[in-house]
RNA sequence: GGCGCAUUCGUCUAGCGGUUAGGACACCUCCCUCUCAAGGAGGAGAUCGCGGGUUCGAAUCCCGCAUGCGCUACCA
């Protein structure tokens, strides 16, 4: 790169951050901090009938969750200030004015519903549906009348009726768009707002970005940019545009798609060192086998050579298979502490809070393997936690049992168990294998009835480690509860 | 309708003129095993969208077509 990089995420306060923008924010990250370059983040509140409250807050905060800091932007400062175009208004104002003056733009008086008129009109001859340039030739006595009518303008910019833009993607390669189809855009609203072709291209310039990265979609409006640069003699940035993000029909991902917002993830338990590895690998990849990949090896490895050309879809299953990758690499203690948020919330409300972290540290081990996403672990686990256990009393007695037969057994372990003074799982096992020995029945037998004695379910974490977490208080109960069950419940 | 871009297993992808088209997720089988996972070993799954070229040779280069997606707002 012959001069330092500089590149900008650049998110409008629309709503929850779609982790399609979050995908590009990691390239533009990954980007900056491969090359050494400046991060920016820059918010483009320029609409001001979407913006959402909080937006901003929410933008910023999965940013800082993913682990991705900016060099300048909000909260931050930097030389290039400010970052919000809200605060930049004069900038663009300005440049609109020169576009004017030097014929490169024009106002627009037409109204919403002309333009609309029009747009059907155009549509029913199966034209395409731009603007017909009405307002381009307006003479000076046609525009004084119309400001005496107290007409507020827009500015559009005079796009050449002849000739073509061209430009070389550094994903797609030579894009190439004859001038002829594109409209007389519109580049300052009758608010006085700019709208997203003229700001992005104003503070591109003003911030000195090198590199633009952005989605696919904007391919088709970057000739749009292009003249404004040529106009306004700016030198303009290269220009990346990475594939889209799509739902299982191939259309943009979008909300009915489901989860699309990043804190989604979040919420649900995904850990956001997977969020980071999973969402840097739509659209890129190192090369045929390295997938997991942490923030270092990422930054150290990205380039944009190797970001695809076809939207990919996201993968919910893979996601979820990454996701069990890092819980498993997880330390117990980062574990129990990444846990301990899911289990106050989806543990039965019958279970008292707040949840004792130690019981909850001693379980850790035997769910880690066993969850892909966090807040499974209240539904794989509350059978630790609740009082009583909720299941069928058939589920007692398992193959080749009979009521009698796992009665019989179920009395005769909780003999043994309740002589034991240490509920060590190894101790456990050595009781409970002698234990089938002596009643002539299978290991497995005995353990499945425990199981589900213990437990209330047949799929659980190995038996002896779970009862000893249990403990053996928890333990005697329950299968005093389950030896009840059987012989109360006749007719099985 | 116009314009643009794309097209390799179900999905994510490797491939950048000569490979038995490789890997991962999901799926199936087996092993391990007290169940469930995790792990290990296998398996199935892609005539590389279609049709023409170029070339000794094409998933790879060129041209058509088809399909999909994107844009086509005083939204970004």
């Amino acid at each position: 790169m012959a001069q330092p990089v500089r590149v900008r995420f650049a998110p409008s306060p629309t709503g929850s951050p779609h982790v399609g923008n979050i995908r590009t924010a990691i390239f533009d990250y990954l980007m900056a901090r491969h090359y050494g370059g400046t991060f920016v983040l820059r918010i483009e509140d320029t609409d001001l009938a979407r913006k959402v409250d909080g937006a901003v807050e929410d933008i910023m905060d999965a940013l800082r969750w993913v682990g991705i800091d900016w060099d300048e932007g909000p909260e931050v400062g930097g030389d290039y200030g400010p970052y919000f175009q809200s605060q930049r208004l004069p900038l663009y104002t300005e440049a609109a004015r020169r576009l004017v003056e030097q014929g490169d733009a024009y106002c627009c008086y037409c109204s919403p519903e002309r333009l609309e008129v029009m747009r059907k009109e155009k549509a029913a001859l199966k034209q395409s549906t731009g603007y017909d340039r009405h307002c381009r030739e307006l003479n000076p006595q046609e525009r004084a009348q119309k400001e005496a009518e107290g007409i507020t303008p827009v500015v559009r910019f005079k796009v050449p009726l002849e000739g073509h833009t061209d430009f070389i993607d550094l994903i797609y390669g030579d894009v190439s768009f004859d001038h002829a189809t594109i409209d007389d855009f519109v580049m300052l609203k009758s608010d006085g707002y700019p709208t997203y072709h003229l700001a992005n291209v104003v503070d591109d310039a003003a911030m000195k970005i090198t590199h633009v990265i952005r989605a696919e979609e904007w391919i088709s409006s970057t000739p749009r940019h292009l003249l404004i640069y040529r106009a306004l003699g700016l030198e303009p940035p290269q220009f990346v545009h990475h594939p889209l993000i799509v739902g299982p029909d191939r259309a943009k991902l979008s909300k009915r798609h489901a989860d699309v917002s990043l804190l989604d993830y979040r919420a649900h338990g995904y850990l956001p060192e997977t969020m980071l590895n999973f969402l840097s690998l739509i659209g890129w990849s190192l090369d045929d086998k390295t997938e997991i990949m942490n923030r270092q090896e990422l930054i150290d490895y990205f380039s944009l050579d190797r970001i695809g050309r076809t939207g990919a879809i996201f993968n919910r299953d893979k996601l979820d298979w990454m996701n069990g990758v890092y819980i498993r690499g997880l330390s117990v203690e980062d574990l129990t502490s990444r846990v301990l948020p899911f289990l106050e919330k989806g543990l039965p409300e019958e279970v008292k809070r707040p949840v004792d972290i130690g019981y909850v540290r001693q379980m850790m081990p035997l769910v880690q393997e066993r969850i892909n996403i966090l807040e499974n672990a209240a539904t794989y686990a509350d059978f630790f936690f609740v009082d009583e256990l909720e299941y069928e009393t058939a589920m007692l007695v398992g193959k080749k049992m009979t009521p009698e037969t796992a009665l019989a057994a179920l009395k005769a372990a909780g003999e043994r168990l309740s002589s034991l003074n240490k509920f060590d799982h190894n101790l456990l096992e050595d009781t409970l294998r002698h234990l089938a020995g002596d009643l002539e029945i299978k290991t497995g037998q005995l353990f499945s009835l425990l199981r589900v004695a213990t437990t209330g379910r047949n799929a659980t974490p190995p038996l002896f480690e779970t009862m000893a977490v249990l403990g053996k208080e928890r333990c005697m109960k329950r299968i005093k509860a389950a030896i009840t069950r059987l012989e109360t419940s006749k007719g099985l």
